[in-house]
DNA sequence: ATATTTTATATGAAAAGGAATATGTTTTTG
DNA sequence: CAAAAACATATTCCTTTTCATATAAAATAT
């Protein structure tokens, strides 16, 4: 690693860190046939029971009408299925399908399994700073990065 | 924030603290007219003298065939130059030209405030820690996942 | 030395993403 | 209640990225 700035510099840090942890899994993903946004929607969709496209979008980190169309594509290979919002018929609430559930479910195995595996090399309370600090990052400049 | 598997999920709080401490950074970039790649590009040749297209993508989070195009548009924009390998005539070493070097100067500037805003919250030890965890994780997960 | 393999970068077609805006719906205002 | 504003999602056009592969130069093997 040569002298220069952005060996330094937090965001670069998180950026490839981010980039380097997630690689492998992200290469694991695709033989489970998944798009890292596929495997996003259908983790976070695997839970609950039906989000927004908007709430999806923030937490596959697209933005809305990206996330619109990665809903199309997964609604066409029979992942999720739309139904328009109940009082509200502006919005657009996305489930998961049978099909959804069972392709993922190998996905959160390996997911759990990486992350085991990363965090192996580090104490429980190592691990839990970690991310207690990524937690306090993300609250901190979520949205109040306005009234810069 | 519902308790979904991804809220404590290794992967998703480090893609997602990147994002967001990011956000604010990349779109004040688009004001001094660079991309996020283009920025990174000229962030990692403004200490050096010249890096390989290979050296760049490592850097930049892009793939070979990406940066390639990445340097196709800023060798047309002016930003940086390109000249075939010394001794090994397969590489292209990349260097910042002087208008590259002008209009990075601002966004190295903004970058270091930028920077210095988001670790104002945290004390030097906390600052130091996180990154040093950052680094970590980069180095064990950089080379080494190949053997899974 | 020649053939083979590896390495570094480039190319081309198809997929995905981004920015601006359109559409339809609800909320607010006067 | 009508008009205006705010909202949630969709659409369009254009740029960027991906994937697979080509090209060309070194390194290695026979």
């Amino acid at each position: 690693m040569a002298d220069r700035f952005v060996d330094d510099y937090l965001l670069y840090l998180l950026a490839r860190a981010s980039s380097e942890v997630s690689a492998q899994f992200h290469a694991d993903l695709k033989q489970y046939g998944l798009q890292v946004s596929e495997w996003r929607v259908l983790a976070s969709l695997s839970d609950g029971d039906g989000m927004l496209t908007g709430e999806l979008a923030a937490r596959a980190l697209q933005q809305q009408p990206t996330m619109t169309k990665t809903i199309d594509r997964m609604v066409r290979s029979g992942l999720v299925t739309r139904r328009r919002g109940a009082p509200d018929r502006r919005q657009v609430r996305v489930y998961i399908t049978p099909e959804g559930r069972r392709r993922v479910e190998n996905a959160l195995a390996a997911a759990k399994r990486h992350e085991a595996e990363v965090l192996s090399e580090y104490s429980r309370e190592e691990a839990d700073r970690l991310k207690s600090m990524l937690r306090t990052l993300i609250e901190r400049n979520g949205a109040a990065a306005q009234d810069d």
